[in-house]
DNA sequence: ATATGTAATTTGATTAATCAAATATTCTGT
DNA sequence: ACAGAATATTTGATTAATCAAATTACATAT
């Protein structure tokens, strides 16, 4: 069985990744994204070499095998569900999900999981629009950006709205964000917790992060 | 921080402890509970007592300090309340819970559970009729009745079950004698080592005095 | 009161995960 | 091509939790 310090490191692995275009991880990105200093994550990425979960090329990199992916897709199909049982069913704050989360992913078993999975509705994505893993391991990645997670200065149109509250759609109307419309998003503030967009017409419309979530683009 | 090792052993101890007569756990015991050798015991035993959890007494035994009884209680409230929330909200068996939960209550975060502890209505009693504490330690400390000790052919109904083995639960779910069922106790056969139940739909049951004991009733 | 058995403690090792600091390798700029 | 910088690896220690096996303390029965 794995660790969840195992778990950990396969699963953050993974997101570094899918980052790289070769496709393989220096170790200082490894280090860096578990928060352990160099040395520990050579000795921690040479074990998870030998239980034949990754493929370790020193001072070149790693690689996650099969078995690895397997795993790594597994622990982000838990952490996505968890997050958004947190949201939807526990009422939780998107913004305090994610540390949640990263405790309950090495907790939950799969019979847990899949009741969560169940009552969900077997959602495909998570409260941040990120896509949520099948059971066996499939990521489907025909996945729509949106206005928090696209490029910016990039020509879009609105896919689709994932907040069917009344309250959430006069929104989208009153603003001329329905489906087809056509914009750019032109810079985002975390901070201010702002997106601003612009459209063809010339105008320009500033919506918050949540809001934005909500709208899918590509 | 309490590591989730030091929180089940603090938990065991407090189980045990109730059960013992002078308040004091052997360390025989503590070992047995936690399922680790003797020695194990003892060492961690002087760690938790350097913590102030326990008051240890070499060849005698251990009991709680006030700190470890309010961690106790919060361990006992978490497990509880996320036996509940399984059978409740996520539909599971309740002669499966005990080990989910068992791993849930070192994850959860005082957060989670109270949201938990909301979304279930602040229920009094977990899926075996034990009692949760209160946010602020306090156990409701009723005594109850059980089938071997209570008046004969007097309407009851099955409060708790005090023994949490899956077997045992198993058991119980298949005869019916889940907490809330209503019955009466019509006649008792020591000799025999057997206890006549009658319930309200006109069936009768047959069980054992071991079995009884651990029936409690109201 | 002595021997025997049971229970508890000690001691020495082990495993997983980590860090600090020394060392080695590779990359980069001139 | 070489020095210096940036990266990565090694080495030696540490912490938490555990076990096996040796030892010690206590209880009790003859």
């Amino acid at each position: 069985m794995a660790t969840s310090t195992v778990e950990d490191y396969i699963k953050q692995i993974y997101l570094e990744q899918i980052e790289s275009a070769d496709g393989s991880v220096p170790m200082g990105r490894v280090a860096n994204s578990l928060g352990v200093v160099p040395g520990t994550a050579t000795t921690m990425v040479k074990s998870l070499a030998d239980s034949e979960l990754v493929d370790y090329e020193p001072r070149v990199g790693v690689r996650l095998t099969e078995a690895g992916e397997e795993l790594a897709l597994q622990m982000l199909r838990r952490h996505r569900l968890i997050e958004l049982f947190l949201v939807e069913t526990l009422g939780l704050d998107w913004s305090e999900i994610h540390e949640e989360a990263e405790k309950l992913e090495h907790a939950i078993s799969d019979r847990v999981l899949e009741q969560i999975d169940a009552l969900l509705g077997h959602p495909k994505v998570d409260p941040h629009g990120d896509p949520i893993p099948t059971e066996s391991g499939n990521l489907s990645n025909e996945l729509l950006k949106n206005l928090c997670n696209c490029d910016l200065n990039q020509p879009l149109h609105i896919a689709r709205i994932t907040d069917q509250s009344s309250v959430f759609l006069q929104f989208i109307n009153n603003s001329g964000l329905m489906p087809g419309v056509k914009l750019t998003v032109q810079e985002r503030e975390p901070a201010a917790d702002a997106i601003t967009l612009h459209f063809s017409d010339g105008k320009t419309l500033i919506v918050g992060t949540p809001a934005g979530e909500k709208i899918l683009v590509e």
